[in-house]
RNA sequence: GCCGAUGUGGCGGAACGGUAUACGCUACGGACUUAAAAUCCGUUGGAGGGAAACCUCCAUGUGGGUUCGACUCCCACCAUCGGCACCA
């Protein structure tokens, strides 16, 4: 097929030109261009996976590019680095499937994702690349973990993980799906065995992770998502009694004004004091119940369809405000690792304690009124309190306050604040991850590595697969395990769990502000120069884990005086998906996916770039379409014919075919049409109305109109017989963040011989004054409806504006003699009359 | 169930409370061509009227409201997508 330009030789021609001149080096505080203000964009780099980039990739790769070269142009020193998310499972399946090390497939993709992103023109400083998966990364990783350990934030325990047979792997809470299926693979048997595991103590920042969000500039819904997963709330403890007993059951809840209703409590089947309080009447009945929750995945446990399910433990409990006796009940409605385990059961105000009740038969007290009536059974809204003794007649949020208080005098309980956030299960029990630099000692116990010898790499093995009874496979490389301890000297083994693929990209963003330093993590002052992120684009599916976690390590590292931010990422922008053409999600399965590299192959990297911005809003989701991509090859066509000479192309095209492409490509001439000249008045307003509309769309991120603009003027000046040489090259200078390659090009030709390069051109600025329209085809409504236009001078009075609309033939006609009641005049732009 | 987002032509989408449908795609017609492709020019929300320039009415998920004027603001509802889900 011809090419409706030659953007293959172009875009080789000036990648290799920006590496070589280091035309997107970030310059770091003491180097010269480190006096500018700084900018720090920065994309979520991608796990390389075998499958190479798909276009969904690039979405917000481009859009960062495009910011990142406007803001260059701007006057900024901008940081603007990639790398790669390495560590995975798909590697070490594939080692433990072929035997290749995970480090040779890691390498291979990485090369690849390379080639593709690079063959996009991103105005990336590759001399800052990291790759978790190099020691000389992993090394950091560890030294910050080991800062967590010694502040206590690493702890051990033996817990019920979630177990995934398919993976042969613990996985987080967060990895396993509502389904209970895992999410990475989908597979299908996961359930819970105890095992040690490492765990980092999160939830000791869950105020300020939650408190901070503040701070940030990002969309309210990721923000929204954050809370919700921390998950907040405010109540109350309170210690409930037990009849002929010392025990005492702990619960928390929100609503400790409804204790006067409380008819029963609930324990969680694994609460440590079932099995005391079971009478032995009851403790064959309890005892099957909690063997058979024991053995039911969380799916059936949380489906809601699902009837609730219980048990009587045969003991009694009394309620603290009235003395009251009530029974206490097993039930796997609630849940061990939320607050106590225990609940206080108010069913006449909680949907679940309702459900319960109704099934066994247990009392139900309203002790709440509804401000406006209405059904008091069930309602569990702020009312009144009623039959509540003291309570009464108190609206909720005072009852609240005052039985907290009530009951803090006598010691029955405290107010108290709980988060749904559990600490974060870190250990994996594979070989592809970073080992974690910690060595058991009989006689000293856990001990740190000394930060001296690390980095701690991954021994070299040939077999990768699980022991299958969850030992990790670096049990197997026996050398490595053994060793001494480093406290005491004596026999010790290493730690064979690795750390999860989330460590690397806790803490990513700062090592590409100092990449190759190899004596500490961030320099200082850099780290004070670049920090915080500026803007940081990425996927939606990161709104929580990745954007909790490295929030979390942040403020440690922030409180160990490493980093100067108390939060790591200034502004963030979640860039939406791309569909399959079948508006489908691109997926092998369907066969909808799209190859980069065929569509830079058919219409070139400007023309994809191009596309992707204008397909639509960057949050938005959106189908791709091919034909769309011609759209936008097209306009580009478009711009290199309003600057090149035809016959000069059409002998390049020529001499192409015949094999002498290179010399024939200097020989393209630009247009006789572009002239040195003054610009009319309408050439310039054409100009400045551009470059206005592209720097505002580009400050708001608004790409797809920005280009439309583009194509506005390309329109026009397209129709222009002879074209002034100054306002192309302004609209050259508009193009170049969005089509760096052949506006470069184009400069470059316009003014032959000119050595320095467009993207390091100052941004063009727009005059107001140029863009006052003499003329303004003004709208004349009546009643709102638009009956007339009438064409008039920009700077008409408002009064004569009002007498020229009322004097208008039509407007004359349709007001049939009607006088108008009323007329509102909106200056340069409408009268409209009302009749 | 709860939280969040989104509903505008055949399609992707534009529109500070002020000319709805910019820009692009598709489709159709024309030019160029032996022909096709590519390119260029024109038309393209719907309905009706007119020989024509044009004119009229209806359309921004649905129903109300505020306003001289609503895609935009308010209320209620419907649909789609995403997230969370017995969190006491």
């Amino acid at each position: 097929m011809r090419k409706l330009y030659p953007f293959h030789l172009i875009e080789a021609k000036w990648q290799k030109t920006w590496l070589d001149r280091g035309a997107f080096r970030a310059s770091d505080p003491g180097e010269p261009g480190a006096e500018k203000p700084k900018y720090y964009i920065l994309d979520m780099f991608p796990y390389p996976s075998g499958a190479g980039l798909h276009v969904g990739h690039p979405l917000g790769y481009t859009a960062t590019d495009m910011l990142a070269r406007y803001r260059r142009m701007r006057g900024f020193n901008v940081l603007h680095p990639m790398g790669w998310d390495a560590f995975g499972l798909p590697a070490e399946q594939h080692a433990i499937d072929t035997g290749t090390h995970p480090a040779q497939t890691t390498l291979k993709n990485i090369n690849t994702f390379r080639r593709q992103i690079q063959m996009l023109g991103f105005s990336y400083d590759w001399n800052r690349e990291v790759d978790t998966t190099d020691p000389q990364y992993y090394r950091w990783t560890q030294w910050i973990f080991l800062q967590l350990f010694k502040k206590g934030l690493a702890y051990e325990a033996e817990v019920p993980v979630w177990w995934c047979d398919g993976c042969m792997a613990v996985l987080a809470n967060e990895e396993v799906r509502a389904d209970g299926t895992c999410e990475r693979k989908g597979h299908p048997n996961v359930y819970r065995r105890p095992l040690r595991q490492w765990i980092l103590k999160i939830t000791a920042y869950a105020e300020r992770l939650l408190q901070d969000l503040e701070l940030t500039q990002w969309p309210e819904a990721i923000k929204e998502q954050q809370r919700n997963w921390i998950g907040r709330s405010e109540g109350a403890t309170v210690e409930f009694r037990i009849q002929n007993s010392e025990l005492r059951i702990e619960v928390f809840t929100t609503r400790p004004d409804t204790l006067f209703g409380a008819t029963y409590m609930v324990l969680a089947p694994e609460h440590p004091l079932v099995d005391q309080l079971t009478t032995a009447a009851q403790r064959k009945t309890v005892d099957a119940y909690r063997t058979a929750s024991a053995r039911k995945s969380e799916l059936e446990r949380t489906d809601l369809a699902k009837e609730k399910t219980g048990v009587f433990t045969g003991a009694t409990a009394i309620n603290p405000v009235n003395d009251e006796k009530i029974p206490v009940w097993v039930a796997d409605y609630v849940m061990m690792g939320y607050g106590t385990g225990a609940i206080m059961a108010v069913p006449a105000h909680d949907a679940r304690d309702l459900e319960f009740a109704r099934k066994f038969n247990l009392p139900v007290r309203l002790v709440v009124q509804p401000p406006e009536g209405g059904d008091s059974e069930g309602f569990t809204g702020d009312g009144t309190a009623i039959n509540s003794g003291p309570l009464d007649g108190l609206p909720t949020p005072k009852a609240k306050k005052k039985i907290t208080a009530w009951l803090a005098d006598r010691g029955l309980g405290k107010a108290a604040v709980q988060f749904k956030l559990r600490d974060w299960l870190f250990s994996r029990q594979r070989y592809w991850g970073e080992p974690i630099p910690i060595v058991h000692c009989k006689k000293c116990g856990t001990v740190p590595l000394p930060e001296s010898e690390l980095p701690l790499r991954l021994p070299e093995m040939k077999d990768y697969t699980p022991a299958g009874n969850a030992e990790p496979p670096l049990a197997k490389a026996i050398d490595w395990v053994n060793v001494k301890c480093p406290a005491c000297g004596g026999p010790a083994t290493r730690e064979t769990n690795t750390m999860p693929q989330w460590a690397g990209s806790c803490w990513y963003y700062l090592r590409f502000i100092d990449p190759k330093n190899d004596s500490v993590f961030v320099a200082k002052p850099k780290e004070k120069y670049w920090m915080p992120v500026d803007l940081y684009v990425g996927g939606a599916e990161h709104a929580v884990l990745h954007l909790l976690y490295s929030r979390f390590w942040h403020k440690v590292l922030f409180d160990l005086g490493h980093v100067s931010t108390l939060e790591p990422f200034l502004k963030l922008v979640n860039q939406g998906m791309i569909l399959g053409e079948d508006g489908q999600k691109m997926s092998k399965a369907r066969g909808n996916v799209i190859n980069p590299d065929d569509v830079v192959r058919g219409y070139g990297a400007d023309a994809f770039r191009l596309y992707e911005m204008f397909l639509g809003p960057l949050q938005a989701t959106k189908p791709w379409s091919t034909q769309g991509v011609e759209g936008t090859y097209r306009f580009l066509g478009r711009v290199w014919k309003l600057f090149v000479d035809e016959k000069s192309f059409e002998e390049f095209e020529q001499a192409a075919t015949d094999g002498d492409a290179g010399n024939a490509f200097r020989q393209i001439k630009i247009s006789g049409s572009i002239v040195e000249r003054q610009a009319a008045g309408d050439e310039l307003r054409l100009l400045h109305k551009t470059i206005r509309k592209v720097t505002l769309d580009l400050e708001s991120m608004s790409f797809n109109t920005a280009i439309s603009e583009m194509m506005i003027f390309v329109n026009e000046a397209s129709k222009w017989e002879s074209r002034p040489r100054l306002v192309l090259e302004g609209f050259l200078k508009l193009l170049s963040p969005f089509a760096p390659h052949l506006a470069e090009e184009l400069w470059q030709r316009l003014n032959a011989g000119r050595s320095s390069l467009l993207c390091s051109e100052s941004w063009p600025a727009y005059d107001e004054s140029l863009l006052i329209e003499t003329e303004i085809e003004y709208v004349v409504q009546i009643n709102g409806k638009v009956r007339a236009r009438i064409l008039l001078p920009a700077d008409i009075g408002q009064a004569e504006l009002e007498k020229a609309a009322l004097a208008s033939e039509k407007i004359q006609r349709l007001l049939e003699g009607r006088s108008p009641k009323k007329v509102i005049v909106v200056p340069k732009r409408l009268v409209n009359i009302v009749a």
